[in-house]
DNA sequence: AGTGCGACCCGAACGC
DNA sequence: TGCGTTCGGGTCGCAC
């Protein structure tokens, strides 16, 4: 599943292969992925203009166009490929954009989960996807006193806080098992409680899993690749995500899976107190 | 405001 | 070519 990894993988190849060219038409297959404006509205919009930059905000996927940002979060599974025009339609291909170079850019998603917006250029920080995400993880202003301040009544397992994307924004499930194994925090811990040592773990573990696996290419299991069909290598990087019944790397104890906030969580429970 | 949970999707895995 | 059921994952919207 795309977490901030697999968004940052996605934009690089994405910058390679689509940047500087015009978007002469859009077809849109399955209209809920155009959460804003209408569909119609949104092809209207977007026809003739140019891909200046594409950066990434959170999960989120920032085109640059002329005159409006294109905002595109994957979600579960959408991916970007690049084909040709006399390539057959994939079933699941929902989005695709006709561009001047005889390219279409096709964005694919098995769960139609996925979301795009078209916004104008001056909108973007009024934008709520956008104006409530938290700190990326390299923000200066990322501090244990940060966290402390917005863990400090918040009642809810640390585990479902970590994902809370106001706070810290890019980790998903996946990653928050790493950094808390890492920092050795059982993901059960109610959240007011961390101490400013576990907070700065946090930040570290968190910096630390989530560099690694942009240099890997991100993270794949079950069904996410990136944009050319690269599979990411970070997977072999796993400690105990997904790893139920295997011993854990450090005390060799059995990573035990249990469900926190609706979400699946493996841990070690002697590592992680 | 903080919290809990169903809805959105559909392919894979599972149970029988 | 077995078929019906369950599960998962990020985010939102709604209820409390």
């Amino acid at each position: 599943m795309p977490e901030l990894p697999e968004v940052e993988t996605v934009k690089n190849t994405l910058k390679r292969l689509v940047l500087n060219k015009k978007i002469i038409d859009v077809d849109v297959w399955y209209t809920k992925i155009i959460e804003f404006p209408s569909s119609t509205e949104f092809i209207k919009k977007i026809k003739g203009q140019t891909i200046n930059d594409i950066k990434r905000r959170g999960k989120w996927l920032v085109f640059e166009l002329d005159d409006y940002f294109m905002l595109s979060h994957l979600r579960m599974e959408g991916k970007y490929f690049i084909k040709s025009a006399q390539d057959e339609l994939n079933k699941h291909e929902h989005v695709v954009f006709k561009l001047d170079s005889g390219e279409e850019l096709r964005y694919r998603d098995t769960r139609k989960f996925g979301r795009m917006l078209l916004i104008d250029k001056d909108e973007l920080t009024d934008v709520k996807q956008i104006k409530e995400l938290g700190l990326e993880p390299w923000d200066e202003a990322l501090t244990s006193s940060y966290l402390l301040e917005k863990y400090k009544n918040k009642r809810l397992p640390i585990k479902t806080v970590i994902l809370d994307q106001s706070i810290i924004t890019g980790i998903g499930n996946i990653y928050a098992d790493e950094i808390l194994f890492l920092s050795r925090i059982n993901p059960l811990k109610v959240t007011s409680k961390l101490t400013e040592s576990d907070c700065a773990n946090i930040i570290k573990y968190t910096k630390e899993v989530l560099e690694q696996a942009i240099e890997l290419g991100g993270t794949t299991i079950r069904t996410y690749e990136s944009s050319e069909g690269v599979h990411g290598r970070f997977q072999n990087n796993l400690l105990v995500h997904n790893h139920v019944g295997e011993k854990c790397p450090n005390c060799q104890n059995i990573i035990e899976k249990i469900v926190v906030g609706g979400r699946g969580t493996y841990y070690c429970k002697v590592c992680q107190k």
